[in-house]
DNA sequence: ACTGAATATTTACGCGCGTAAATAAAATTC
DNA sequence: GAATTTTATTTACGCGCGTAAATATTCAGT
């Protein structure tokens, strides 16, 4: 009944040497038939489970792996921690979740952290600006990294992504053809490389239609994306400095905002009659389904990223350590239709 | 230049024994002023840090703490962990994040890592419904544990939550003295015990008033909270079958899916002209106050939970250990007041 | 029952660090 | 400058476990 609190303890409890006990969790089937029986049944009486931080000092390979992301509190990135966190769990890995909270100094500490954890792998997404380029190059010596969502170049393994020109092509094709093409609506200052990325994906694909690019840019920083949406809604609409009836937005965060300022308006936005305003976006956040209009966005295909994270990680921990050239996978988007536009 | 891999070897790099080095990563102040400066400059030159699990497994006082919660996707939790996780840093803590995504088994594996992690304290919330009492129990044993969110009668050193009666009281005294009173809008099988003290202060509160309370019961299991408010509009707006004007949710999450609803329906939600609908909610959801119109709601005082959960644990931790009682803290709410009622 | 192969046990060391005791060196006191 | 106090060094052990080498035991096949 009392717990047990080493594996010398319960080996002897069991009748079995520690080396085979230590055999056993390595591999049970590296051990006979009959005494891996004998020590499962020990199992069932004792529930002893080794200390896996023991575990991981001595042991070259271990078994967990670690994920971090920039920002937890947003929905997008809760989401596909969680997808990678399953898939992780599904593989026989244990997953630690790690946020930076916006913050260099700790997103500095995590990867001290995880370098004394010695994982199997890294799933990474950077702050992006705000990370410290030396200390990340130097976790990436130390530890296998897949880079995600944001890219550094020529960090880690690996980066596996969202094709943002494909994101923002699909949108604005979209609108283009079912109405007047869109403006594009973004913050400032942000934190993330993908925003202008689609930024110059919108100019780019805009101009290669031979259509004249409108970016309105609005005030804000930070990661309050939903408030700065809004605010820019009565500021943008305020001084009727929206080029057209059509707009798009970096992310789904700030329409979110945006459509919230609209409805406070009483602007009706959609495609129907009566609506003043087109609107739509990208990400796909979970919240985007419930917004009014509910949102026409250009949807990460998370299953694919979180795979492709996973098989790009497993086949460098499998197949001999480090690849020797980096690795680079751009997801495509997928469109998404709802009221909004 | 290269990385120094342990204190060993930083302490020759540096000229001065380990065991003195090992005493000033304990307390900089324990080693005399000259020495201190000497391992300082060592320290800025090979920018060594001592490994945290192999600290950890011979300290008896460690500087880490866990914090579970039952599913991170949902903003609520991913914002309460946020601060909790903040305030331990800046108590001088390492935290460490866990999600448990719903599941039991997961809850129990986070369960059995942290116990190997020897922290100096948790702070746990549990599944609730769909915890494993006897692990939570033998956990509690092992670890000195905060439970906060959801109470498990027993367990932990103390439990610091909402206090759902002071929530459903705010939300049905306001509905009441501007409008008609609500009915209660729920789902059938909640996950989270919450849930049904709040059903049951609504039918207390009404009843106390002399009125009759009408609970609105619609089908529903697991975590797509906004899905299952999204359908219930529909079903009971096409049946017809809302007793009141005004309705008041279990959560927000519901809520911001009732919303949803009514907009697809072009049903017009608020205090306002022209407005079929009232409705409030329990939670002040990060994103309650971007939905259409602003949910009114009452509103944790994260800030407050959060320092309860710090204070609790802390004093358990200098103050020699485990409490003789366990100390149960409620928080009340506070009533926000938006748009939507 | 005998032989060779497969598996277990014993013994011993290492991981990176905390920590205690005995000893040596440095700083403080008068 | 000698005696006393403070701090550092040396030495050694322990944490919970992986792992290697030598030895002992068990198993399968004939």
């Amino acid at each position: 009944m009392s717990t047990i609190k080493n594996m010398e303890e319960f080996a002897r409890l069991s009748g079995i040497s520690r080396p085979t006990v230590s055999k056993y969790f390595n591999d049970p089937s590296s051990v006979r038939s009959s005494t891996r029986e004998r020590i499962e049944q020990a199992l069932e009486v004792f529930d002893y489970r080794p200390n896996i931080y023991a575990v991981n000092q001595n042991r070259s390979l271990t078994k967990n792996v670690g994920i971090v992301v920039p920002y937890l509190a947003d929905p997008f990135f809760a989401e596909i921690a969680r997808i990678i966190e399953r898939r992780s769990i599904e593989a026989g890995f244990s997953p630690i979740l790690y946020s930076s909270h916006g913050e260099q100094k700790i997103e500095n500490e995590i990867m001290e952290g995880l370098t004394a954890l010695k994982p199997a792998g890294v799933f990474f997404a950077p702050l992006g600006r705000l990370s410290d380029r030396r200390a990340i190059e130097r976790f990436c010596r130390d530890v296998p990294t897949v880079l995600f969502d944001s890219n550094i170049e020529g960090m880690g393994e690996a980066f596996v992504g969202s094709d943002n020109y494909s994101f923002v092509q699909l949108t604005v094709e979209y609108l283009g053809r079912t109405g007047s093409s869109p403006c594009f609506f973004e913050m400032s200052k942000p934190v993330n490389p993908n925003a202008n990325k689609r930024r110059n994906a919108y100019i780019a694909i805009m101009e290669a239609e031979g259509l004249e690019p409108h970016v309105v840019s609005v005030e804000g920083e930070g990661w309050g994306f939903e408030e700065i949406g809004r605010q820019g809604a009565h500021t943008v609409l305020d001084s009727q400095s929206l080029p057209t009836d059509t707009v798009l937005f970096s992310n789904d965060r700030l329409a979110i905002g945006f459509l919230a300022g609209c409805y406070e308006r009483g602007l009706r936005v959609g495609r129907g009659e009566g609506c003043a305003l087109r609107v739509a976006s990208h990400d796909d956040h979970p919240f985007s389904r419930f917004t009014c209009p509910a949102l026409t966005t250009a949807a990460h295909q998370y299953d694919l990223v979180a795979d492709k994270c996973m098989e790009t990680l497993f086949s460098m921990i499998e197949s001999g350590r480090r690849f020797s050239a980096r690795d680079d996978t751009l997801i495509p988007a997928k469109l998404i239709l709802r009221a909004s536009a």
